[in-house]
RNA sequence: GGCCCGUUCGUCUAGGGGUUAGGACAGGAGAUUUUCAUUCUUCAAACAGGGGUUCGAUUCCCCUACGGGCUACCA
């Protein structure tokens, strides 16, 4: 293993957008690939045509690019295993399966979907194993020209893999270290439909074979079905090639319990999607920067020992490390990306900014035509930015003449007394013919004395401060 | 129900047989700032419970509780 070349996966199912715990399994995969200068790819697993939704797939692409976590190999930029699509290799599963009913590790099974809920219903903790099967409609059950028959006929069915009694399969997690499962316990596992697509299990081990990955690393809710795909990488014949695991902790809902899901982001106010998808706001419309969102989702179950806690993406790929990453589950906390968000803002230039910003200002009608006078004003403001969309609200009166200031719309905590004065200022301001800085502040104090105000009580308009730096 | 995984402040976490159990976010209180924000100081806040092992356990082992995941011809 250790003068193998390090290759990884990430594998979704384009059925929606890509939430944060596909993001940062990708960003796992991803930065343990780079460390080791290996490949990162990227696998389609459309293998249920039921749930496959439009424009998923392209959706993905976009998310890693924007990340800047781009596949080495995927469907747009194919390497040497192609297709990476799995509906394309199709035709490659059904040979393995029937390899495996031919060595007695596998059956065909004819059982309909209607008979199966029946038995489900009826035998309580029903499964398909060792204790029904042959009781069931199964090759293993069924006299062999019977089998034959309903074969010839292309009778509906499906290829089970058949589990062993009293075997104990252990492996080990590279997080989790070692664990076992007693084969009493598995179920036979589908691994060919009735329409000839394989399951994920099927695929998963016959892709990660072919596709020569060293090390599968995936989200937890695959833990128990991993005895399966031990058995499957055993029966081919390819064990000595098998990767190296590792299950990643979930991403949890920040209220109450339960793995983050897709729908959350809807009921609770805050993006579950790096970019937008289906008319919800994602990260990236919602002004985060994607350093910060990767930041975030890095330290979200994984950090490296030192308190440090912001993170470039270069020096994530340096210091990362899988061992390091946490064994439990972790609640999603959007306070907390918005502080990296805030401090991602911060630390970028000015110059790193302007394109977001100026796209920001653009999209509330804000026409910048002077770019220096915006790398001015970026650099002014950025420590009061949280959002990229925060621009809009903290700079749009250096671009408005004094009668278009409508201060008080965009510092909604200023109270009725500060709006009353500031329109009366405002009133002033509008009959003068020298807007100066100068002559503003000079109008301004006037103001204040005439009110019996002491300056500290209103502060001049940032844009006076600005324009007179200027 | 069965199987599997997990459990340090509200949240993300560091640590690890002997520590005042550390940091960050959020929260409280102050200071600075011509409002706000930034910045700074400061306060409050945790080892799920019970048994072992040990001179000593939050740390190692077991049990319980709790949480989560899986239990589809979905991934």
């Amino acid at each position: 293993m250790s003068d193998k070349r390090v290759r990884v996966r990430f594998a979704p199912s384009p059925t929606g957008g890509l939430h944060l715990g596909g993001v940062r399994t990708a960003l796992f995969n991803y930065l343990f690939a780079k460390q080791h200068n290996g490949d990162f790819v990227l696998r389609i697993e459309d293998t249920d045509q039921n749930r496959f939704v439009e424009g998923a797939e392209q959706y993905i692409i976009d998310c890693l690019n924007w990340c800047g976590i781009t596949p080495d190999e995927s469907v747009i930029n194919p390497g040497q295993y192609a297709p990476y699509r799995q509906s394309e290799r199709k035709s490659l599963y059904r040979e393995y399966a029937e390899r495996l009913v031919m060595q007695g590790h596998a059956y065909y099974a004819f059982d309909t979907a209607e008979e199966l809920d029946k038995c489900r219903k009826e035998i309580p903790n029903f499964q398909y194993g060792q204790v029904y099967r042959d009781t069931l409609r199964n090759s293993l059950s069924l006299p062999q020209q019977q089998v034959d028959q309903l074969l010839a006929d292309h009778v509906p069915h499906v290829i089970r893999i058949k589990i062993p009694a009293d075997e104990t399969v252990g492996f080990t997690d590279m997080i989790r270290g070692r664990g076992s499962f007693e084969t009493n316990t598995v179920d036979d596992k589908v691994l060919l439909k009735a329409d000839g697509m394989p399951t994920y299990h099927l695929a998963v081990v016959v892709d990660d074979h072919l596709m020569k990955i060293s090390h599968a690393f995936r989200g937890e809710e695959w833990l128990p079905s991993a005895p399966v795909h031990l058995l499957l990488w055993d029966y081919l014949g390819w064990k000595a090639d098998m990767p190296q695991w590792a299950h990643f902790p979930l991403i949890l809902k920040p209220d109450g319990n339960g793995k983050l899901s897709k729908r959350d982001g809807a009921r609770l106010g805050f993006p579950v999607f790096a970019l937008d998808w289906d008319g919800a706001a994602g990260f990236d419309g919602m002004g985060f920067l994607p350093e910060a969102f990767l930041n975030f989702l890095a330290t979200l179950g994984w950090n490296d020992g030192t308190g440090q806690e912001l993170f470039a993406l270069n020096e994530l790929v340096e210091k990362f490390s899988i061992e390091r990453i946490n064994k439990s589950g972790a609640k999603f906390d959007f306070e907390k990306a918005k502080w990296f968000n805030a401090e991602w803002i911060k630390k970028s230039t000015a110059d790193a900014l302007k394109p977001k910003v100026k796209a920001v200002l653009e999209s509330n009608g804000v026409k910048v035509t002077d770019d220096n006078y915006l790398l001015t004003i970026i650099d002014v403001i950025k420590d009061r930015c949280t959002l990229l969309t925060d621009f809009y609200a903290q700079s749009v009166y250096f671009f408005q003449t004094p009668a278009e200031y409508d201060l008080p719309a965009v510092k909604p905590k200023w109270n009725d007394d500060k709006t009353a004065l500031f329109n009366e200022f405002k009133a002033i301001v509008n009959n003068l013919a020298d807007f100066s800085s100068a002559n503003l502040e000079t109008e301004f104090k006037a103001l204040m004395e005439q009110k019996g105000l002491k300056p500290g009580d209103v502060m001049l308009p940032f844009r006076i401060m600005l324009v007179g730096g200027k």
